[in-house]
DNA sequence: ATCATTTTGTCCAATCTGGACTAATTAGTA
DNA sequence: TACTAATTAGTCCAGATTGGACAAAATGAT
C-alpha cells in the first residue's frame, strides 16, 4: 500500500510523476524552514504541510513519517552543500593549498548565506543529544571534518595556518562563517551587521581568511 | 489576586517564605534547561515542572505564564554573566589593555561553559524574528556589545587585535568562545573535542586569544 | 494563634498530535 | 484514446497536550 518512492525504489511499474517531485520539494523546502526555525520538537506537520502549501497527508505518503521528512530534509541540504563545496573545490588548482583554502572558506560563507538553514539546524540539533545528532554528525559532519582537518593541518605545515589543535581551529571557522550567518537575525540588531548585502559577506570571509590564515599573506592588510 | 512576587514587587505585607524562592529558582533552573533544549515553541510548561519536581500551576503563580518565565530565567542568566564580568574585570589593571582583553576571553569561555544555556537560548532565539529576540537585544546583547566594541577599538588602535569591522570581530570572538560551548555534544562526536575537560578549555581560551589578539604578544606560541 | 503565602489537586476547553482511510483526480503508457 | 497507476483531496480519528483557572488544603511568618 502506497510505497514511498523517496526510501525504497524497487521496480516502478510506472514512471515518478513531475507534480510529485514538485510537492515533494515544496515539503522538502518548507520543513527546513520550520524546523530550523523551532527545532524538531517544535515543528509540527501540519505546519510544514502549510508552509509548504499543501495538504498535510501527503507527508505521511511522501515520507512516511516526520522523522523519514526530517531526514530527507538534512540529508538534501548536505548533499548541496557537498556538491558546492567539491565543485569550488574542483576549479581551483591542487598547487596553491592557500587559494584552495580561501576558496573554501570563501564558498563556505556563501553557501551559508544562501541557506542558512544548515547551520540553524546543526543548532538546533546540538542542544542536546538525540538520534538525529547522531545521524548527523555520523553522516555528514564527520566526514567533512575529517577531509578538512587533514587540509588544515598540511597548510599549519606550511606556516599559513597559526599552529595549535587543528579540530579546534575548524570549528572556530566554522562558527565564524555558519554560526555568525545563523545569527543573522541577531545580528542585525544587536550589531548593525547587515548579512545580507555582499559587501558584508565579503568583509566576513576576508576577515576570516586573514584572522585565520595569517601565515604568507599574499598583499598586507 | 495572587500577586506574583517576581514582578511587581509593592508593599509585602508578609515576607516571602523562603520555601517560595526555592521552587522560584527551581522553575528557572529548569526553564532554561529546557528552553535551551527545545527553544521556546518546543517546551510546554509541564515539561519544565516536571523537570523542577513541581507541580505545574505553581508556574502561573509565581510567574504568571511561559512567557514571563520565560523572561525571568533569561534575566538571570544574563545578569549573572554581567556579574562574573565585571567581577573578573574589576581584578584586572586598567592600565593593561591585553590583559584586560585576555582576561574577558577567559572568563566569557569559562561562564559559557559552567552555563550553555545562556548561548543555547542566544541561538534558539535567533533563528527567527520575534518579540523575544527584540528583547533579549535590548535588553542584554546590544548593551554587552557597546562596551565591548569600544575596548575592542582601542586594541585595534594599540595594534594587539587585528584590524576590520569591530563589530565583525566581536561577534567572530563570541561565536568561537559560546558558540562552540554550545555545541560541546555534536563537538564531542564530530571532532573529539572534549570541552568538559579542563585543559581542552584552557586550549580554546589560548586558542582564541592567539587568533584574535595576534599583536604584541607577551610569549611565542 | 492568626492569616497571608504557598502548595496541592482537579478541572477545563481548545488545540494539536501523527496517522488512517476512501474517493476523486491527474498524468504516464501503450 | 483508453487504461490504470500515481498522486492528491477530503475527512475522520482517538489520544495527547496545550496554557491556564480555580477552590481547598497545607504551611510558615508574625
Amino acid at each position: 500500500m502506497s510505497e514511498l518512492q523517496a526510501v525504497a525504489d524497487e521496480k516502478p511499474a510506472r514512471k515518478q510523476q513531475t507534480r510529485s517531485v514538485v510537492t515533494q520539494r515544496k515539503l522538502l523546502d518548507a520543513a527546513l524552514e520550520a524546523f530550523s526555525e523551532n527545532g524538531f520538537k517544535g515543528t509540527s506537520t501540519r505546519d510544514i504541510a502549510d508552509r509548504a502549501g499543501v495538504h498535510h497527508p501527503l507527508i505521511t505518503y511522501h515520507f512516511k513519517n516526520k522523522s523519514q521528512l526530517w531526514r530527507a530534509a538534512t540529508d538534501r541540504i548536505f548533499r548541496e552543500f557537498n556538491i558546492s563545496l567539491v565543485k569550488a573545490m574542483s576549479e581551483v588548482p591542487e598547487i596553491s593549498p592557500r587559494a584552495r583554502a580561501e576558496t573554501f572558506i570563501r564558498t563556505y560563507v556563501r553557501y551559508s548565506r544562501s541557506q542558512p538553514e544548515l547551520h540553524k539546524i546543526i543548532l538546533q540539533e546540538s542542544s542536546h543529544p538525540s538520534d538525529r545528532l547522531d545521524w548527523l554528525v555520523k553522516n555528514h559532519l564527520r566526514p567533512l571534518f575529517e577531509i578538512v582537518v587533514e587540509s588544515l593541518t598540511e597548510l599549519q605545515e606550511l606556516g599559513i595556518a597559526p599552529p595549535g589543535s587543528p579540530a579546534l581551529l575548524f570549528n572556530m571557522i566554522r562558527v565564524s562563517a555558519g554560526g555568525l550567518l545563523a545569527l543573522k537575525v541577531e545580528l542585525k540588531g544587536t550589531s548593525n551587521i547587515d548579512l545580507d548585502s555582499d559587501e558584508e559577506i565579503d568583509k566576513l570571509s576576508d576577515f576570516i581568511i586573514r584572522v585565520f590564515l595569517p601565515g604568507n599573506q599574499p598583499q598586507a592588510a
